[in-house]
DNA sequence: CGTTTCCATATTAATATGGAAACGGTGCTTTAAT
């Protein structure tokens, strides 16, 4: 065996150079330059080639900690099965979902790569077999989700792996769940400096800018790359529609859904024969997202006095049930599904033709998540919003804003301070503070995040935050709180300012999350109406550097006709009239 | 914040009413008891 082929034996300086050859093209005649083309050879096979973005993010890892935002089926998988050839050693890589994990192994598996997996779902017998393995450095790849890294068990054994790449698979998690949902996405940065720093590649298929900061931060990155891949996805319509209630709005949702699936049997009947034969119903494959689990329900049941047959999916389901749901979804058995968020992760089946949602979610990250499940195919596909201008999701971030108050903060801190390093189970903690699962929960989601509390052995928690009082704390949480409130309250406005405009919605969309997008996009409800237009005013560009008199510092997000729209660094996002603007010249070039 | 659920109380002792409390989307893990 040659040295080429047995990359854990080489030194990370030399990886290098093999990495930031991606960058150059790949030059064939230098050592480094075959080292790189070995391994994507390796990765994707004879004569195929990694896409210009991939380039720049293995190139990007070279020299820093890199975050890439690609679409779906970008091949940002592949990325990390290069990086992780060339640096050899160990690579982890952090999934979100157990439910995955299994079948994301079979596929690195079918690739060549001894991978292997860390999670709840094993036995005994098969989590020694992995640890042995990974202790003979007999794996390449590892994949665990972020609570795996607060076990004492799985710290020991990668303090003691020569770990040189962290993945930190469908990053976005990090800014949506490490909050309050799933702390321990916050322990990730703690974790990777405790390894003794290894490379990370953060991955993602859509982070708006602000997301994109907010990982960045909670990963603490050290001076992160960031590598955008184009993001649009031209083959999905756009449209809107407003309904007066809550009743009306899922009564067209319905009516959306059954003519949909009529006009998809018509159309394939007078096609031709060859369809029928695949099935009723072909092409009328879809997703409704609604935003409760008992709408779920209301929705599936108003449909199929419609005479569909839809699927239901939400995360109160039991687990086989969902498993089912997913899987039949996935062969092409089920067709339509209604469901909550949960539905989400993992389905990524090709002729999705319809994503509607009842109601607004509670991002345009999210949105744009959920819309990409459409047309991965390439193409047609439709993306629907029904909402009624008031049923915002702004009442769940004012309960998630509200956080927990000062009496809360202090009831934990005091039975925390008091147990020492030994720590406190969840348990006895809600018995100490005299607190509900869900409050506590909240309370310590938050004060993780500022970091004076840590996971302890045995699922305990523990107090790291020295002499801090209970009151100093509690000052801390109500402005995170604060913080997170401003971001949150933005992000729900810029998803009604998507709802309101009458300019071209994928402009808007792609703009607020970070992508250039000057024309009109002729793919949207706007365009076919005729009411958007390109962009003239050349005073402000997206990505500009901005400085306003009271907001402070921001960037450039989106310009419309007549508004210009800034995520300022402090306030989030703010839409300003131009008009205003230049009256009084409130804005200057930063 | 807005809606639903729960429980105590009131009286057409089996249902109505009111006020307080809980819930509203996401999922890891582990442990104790079958």
């Amino acid at each position: 065996m040659t040295s080429q082929e047995r990359p854990r034996e080489t030194s990370t300086s030399r990886a290098e150079e093999a990495l930031a050859q991606a960058g150059a093209g790949g030059d064939g005649r230098t050592r480094a330059g075959r080292e790189l083309s070995a391994a994507v050879r390796a990765v994707l096979g004879e004569g195929a080639d990694l896409r210009f973005a991939q380039r720049d993010a293995l190139a990007a890892l070279a020299g820093s900690d890199t975050v890439l935002v690609a679409r779906s089926g970008a091949g940002k998988t592949a990325v990390y099965q290069v990086a992780s050839r060339l640096l050899g050693g160990l690579t982890l890589v952090l999934s979100p979902l157990v439910a995955l994990q299994r079948d994301q192994v079979r596929g690195l598996v079918e690739d060549g790569h001894r991978a292997a997996l860390l999670n709840s779902t094993l036995s005994a017998r098969e989590e020694r077999d992995v640890v042995e393995r990974v202790r003979a450095g007999e794996v390449d790849l590892l994949l665990l989700a972020p609570e795996q890294l607060a076990r004492e068990a799985t710290t020991e054994l990668l303090a003691a792996a020569d770990v040189r790449l962290v993945v930190v698979d469908e990053a976005h998690c990090v800014s949506d769940w490490g909050h309050d949902f799933r702390p321990d996405f916050l322990q990730i940065g703690p974790a990777v400096r405790r390894l003794g720093g290894p490379r990370v590649l953060a991955l993602t298929a859509t982070a708006s800018p602000a997301v994109r900061r907010d990982v960045v931060e909670r990963l603490a990155l050290d001076d992160a790359a960031v590598v955008v891949d184009d993001v649009d996805r031209p083959n999905i319509h756009l449209a809107v529609r407003a309904a007066a209630d809550v009743g009306a709005r899922d009564a067209a949702v319905v009516d959306e859904v059954v003519a949909a699936c009529r006009s998809a049997e018509g159309g394939a009947g007078a096609a031709g024969g060859a369809e029928d034969a695949s099935g009723d119903g072909a092409g009328c494959v879809g997703i409704v997202y609604v935003q409760t689990r008992a709408q779920v329900d209301a929705v599936a049941d108003a449909l199929e006095r419609r005479g569909l047959a839809p699927a239901r999916y939400h995360g109160g389901l039991p687990p086989d049930q969902r498993y089912a749901v997913a899987d039949l979804f996935l062969e092409g058995t089920i067709d339509l599904v209604v469901a909550t968020s949960a539905f989400g992760m993992g389905v990524d089946r090709p002729d999705v033709r319809l994503v509607v949602h009842a109601g607004p979610p509670s991002s345009l990250d999210a949105y744009y998540q959920e819309v990409g499940r459409a047309g991965r195919d390439g193409e047609p596909a439709r993306a629907l919003l029904v909402h009624t201008g008031s049923d915002s999701s702004l009442g769940f971030f004012y309960a998630a804003g509200g956080g927990p108050r000062a009496a809360t903060v202090r009831a934990v801190v005091a039975p925390l301070q008091h147990a020492g390093t030994r720590g406190l189970t969840r348990r006895e903690l809600a018995e100490a503070a005299d607190l509900t699962p869900r409050t506590l929960s909240r309370a310590l989601g938050a004060l993780t995040q500022l970091g004076v509390v840590a996971p302890a052995e045995g699922g305990r928690t523990r107090w790291v935050g020295g002499e801090e009082n209970g009151t100093q704390v509690a000052a801390r949480v109500d402005a995170e709180r604060e913080r997170r409130r401003r971001l949150d309250e933005s992000a729900v406005e810029m998803v009604q300012r998507y709802a309101g405009t009458d300019d071209c919605r994928r402009r808007l969309l792609l703009e607020l999350l970070g992508e250039s997008h000057p024309q009109r996009c002729g793919a949207c409800d706007s365009c076919d109406a005729g009411t958007s237009g390109d962009v003239v005013d050349a005073t402000f560009a997206g990505g500009q550097r901005v400085r306003h008199r009271a907001f402070g510092p921001g960037v450039v997000a989106s310009v419309e006709q007549g508004t210009v729209t800034v995520l300022f660094e402090e306030e989030g996002y703010k839409t300003l009239a131009l008009g205003l603007v230049e009256e009084h010249d409130l804005l200057e070039s930063a």
